[in-house]
DNA sequence: CTCCTTTCCATACGGCGTATGTTTCTGTGT
DNA sequence: ACACAGAAACATACGCCGTATGGAAAGGAG
């Protein structure tokens, strides 16, 4: 079987969800596809290429639009969902794609389905790239706190005080793990903030 | 001049400002101080903890008690500038602790400042965890996209349509960068979201 | 002065990305 | 059918990396 630029690409995807990105090199890469190293740099200019590639490839997975007919909130709710479910389907590329700077590019689907969003939201025009790079870097920065661990361990943490006999609810009927409830408490946090932000936009700036 | 772990971290964290974390091998880190590269394995076990020990060294530095006096809004934008201000101090390494897990652990005094604020803010015990831990990863998320660039594009992406004259103000009265702007907006954003969320908390379960 | 511990250094191993040069294959034009 | 050009595959090698191992200098305790 011949190489493939595609075929080295999910080669290379089947190795990082197994042993990480940092796991990743030519030489194993090379071994997993019965070629010589140097073989691979006829498809792919060099390793940073590939990573991009893997990391093209998936993304373009999942890049999608939303449905007109809900309401804003929701809509910005299905694309974070979509990140997310990208994030648990492949966390090790995801934890390491979040922290490139072209990871989410102006042309990406996602973007522009985004924007239309927030403009249908009534944010005004100038705002709509703030408050996107806003959510994008909100969400990113939930999603990797995730993904390594560290919001489960936050949010499971005693602070001091173990005082109070915390009465009332007991148990609220688990619905999934700690992380499936943070990640929506996050999301209906921001979108709050959101709210609050462009009503005051509308008052201040555009009262007609 | 004797090798100290002390004087190990401050060279390898004069490096990491210079050319970056990946940058960093002990090598070069040895050239530096004049030594071997093998003697610095009796003052630090090995890379990782290095690593850790310059994160650790420079974390230390700032992590803060807040004002009791001011309201809860103005603590947690303190505790947040705190961060940012050592993120723009050592982005190299900052940018890298941000990824770690172990970043923040719960004996830090930031941790429990955070939570102070939290409790006194309003929040219902077992909620603080949870909404420090969202704080943490939505500040982190957005600092590690102003480090990185991506929430400079970001932002400044005209989305599709420049049809409207964008009457009115001209030239907003420049009082920083982009990013000075981004970042006060992502926080009172999550800190509205706080608000309303705190509300629904005090109304719905706490109502005396 | 001796002995022991700590520090320092030299060498070496296996792994990495990839530059460079050679061989093998493949698809055409005649 | 054949020759030949270009692409693909391969072998070797260079300079990095982290660090295991073992020997040399240095400093304090008896």
């Amino acid at each position: 079987m011949p190489l493939t630029e595609a075929g080295i690409y999910t080669a290379a995807l089947r190795l990082i969800d197994a042993e990480g990105v940092e796991a990743l090199s030519m030489r194993k890469l090379a071994a997993g596809l019965g070629a010589n190293p140097m073989s691979l740099y006829h498809h792919v200019p060099n390793k940073a290429a590939l990573l991009r590639g893997v990391a093209a490839m998936v993304g373009a997975q999942v890049r999608t639009v939303t449905q007109e007919d809900l309401p804003w909130q929701e809509r910005i709710r299905q694309l974070a969902e979509d990140f997310r479910t990208l994030a648990h389907r492949h966390p090790n590329l995801m934890a390491y794609s979040f922290r490139q700077p072209e990871f989410i590019q102006p042309e990406d689907p996602f973007w522009v389905a985004l924007a239309a969003v927030l403009h249908d939201a009534g944010a005004p025009q100038p705002e709509v790239p703030r408050i996107a790079a806003l959510l994008c870097a909100v969400v990113t920065g939930v999603l990797t706190a995730e993904l390594n661990g560290a919001l489960r361990r936050w949010s499971t943490l005693q602070p001091a005080a173990p005082a109070a006999p915390a009465a009332g609810e007991d148990g609220p009927a688990d619905a999934g793990t700690e992380e499936d409830r943070m990640f929506p408490l996050a999301l209906d946090t921001i979108i709050a903030g959101l709210e609050s932000r462009l009503a005051a936009d509308r008052a201040g700036q555009n009262p007609h």
